[in-house]
DNA sequence: CTTGATCTTTACGTTAACGTCAACTATGGA
DNA sequence: TCCATAGTTGACGTTAACGTAAAGATCAAG
């Protein structure tokens, strides 16, 4: 238990894995477009502890699902060790209140700023439409005047 | 002309600057909570070009409203060599057709990006309310067994 | 048994985005 | 005149997130 690739809301990920069980670390680098390498920093600071077989990684979906969960955080903005942090608060699980208390504050500072960065990503993306628009009306004619 | 913050859409500024036409570098610092060392750094890297009095920095209300502009576009991922492309593609003005098709290519693909990262972001939001929202549940009973 | 492909661990190198002094300069009071 | 208060320019330090060899283990195939 305590996996918050299990516990969050069920991932998109590229392929559904089809039937497929376990995975190599190159089969995930080439499914998420990472480096194996990067793969293995993640392992190091703590984010994913996939098993052996030998000195083998061996990926599980619960895995593979949590690498997706991972890359996506990433994504958003969260640093590793934000990432980390999270992992570690979702397995509190008999924590003091007081911690929870500090989890929910920290989680929900974290989402008022992510809904602002939100805001921003809407901006953004409405200026970077209205930009190539202003590019298209613009091309047909040698603009020279 | 050619100021991407003039010719985007209008940033909505901490303070409408009030009545003020001129700013220092310290008070855009605090306006926008950043370092006086990061705003000359961008400055470094091409990314604004306030006057001078003298030696020192004086901002305009544009000089403001481009560094609103920058940090807003950094806070959603882009890094400053990348704004600072945003805003050279911006300054092309009569460039050749071909240019325009790079910038147009560009400007999607990054367009697309964005509203990748915006799912990525709407799906991180729902699931950290829904995880405040199961710790708010367990919290009023010490959780024991 | 050797080769080639795929994995492994160390370990040092790299880039971005500033932080952090250090040493000056300019300016408005006391 | 002297000092405190911004501001300035170098220049080196720092952190995160990997990149990039280097050197060795494993294992199927020839």
């Amino acid at each position: 238990m305590s996996d918050i690739a299990h516990a969050f809301a069920v991932i998109a990920v590229p392929t559904p894995a089809g039937s497929a069980t376990h995975f190599t670390i190159t089969e995930l680098s080439l499914t998420f477009q990472v480096t194996p390498r990067a793969i293995r920093f993640y392992e190091d600071q703590g984010l994913i502890a996939p098993e052996r077989q030998g000195q083998n990684r061996v990926y599980s979906r619960r895995d593979r699902a949590r690498l997706a969960w991972i890359l996506r955080a990433k994504n958003v903005g969260f640093s590793l060790a934000e990432i980390r942090e999270m992992i570690d608060l979702y397995d509190l699980g008999d924590g003091r209140s007081t911690q929870r208390r500090v989890t929910l504050d920290k989680c929900r500072a974290r989402i008022t700023a992510l809904k602002e960065q939100r805001d921003d990503l809407d901006a953004t993306i409405d200026e970077l439409e209205n930009f190539c628009a202003v590019v298209e009306t613009v091309t047909p004619r040698a603009a020279n005047a």
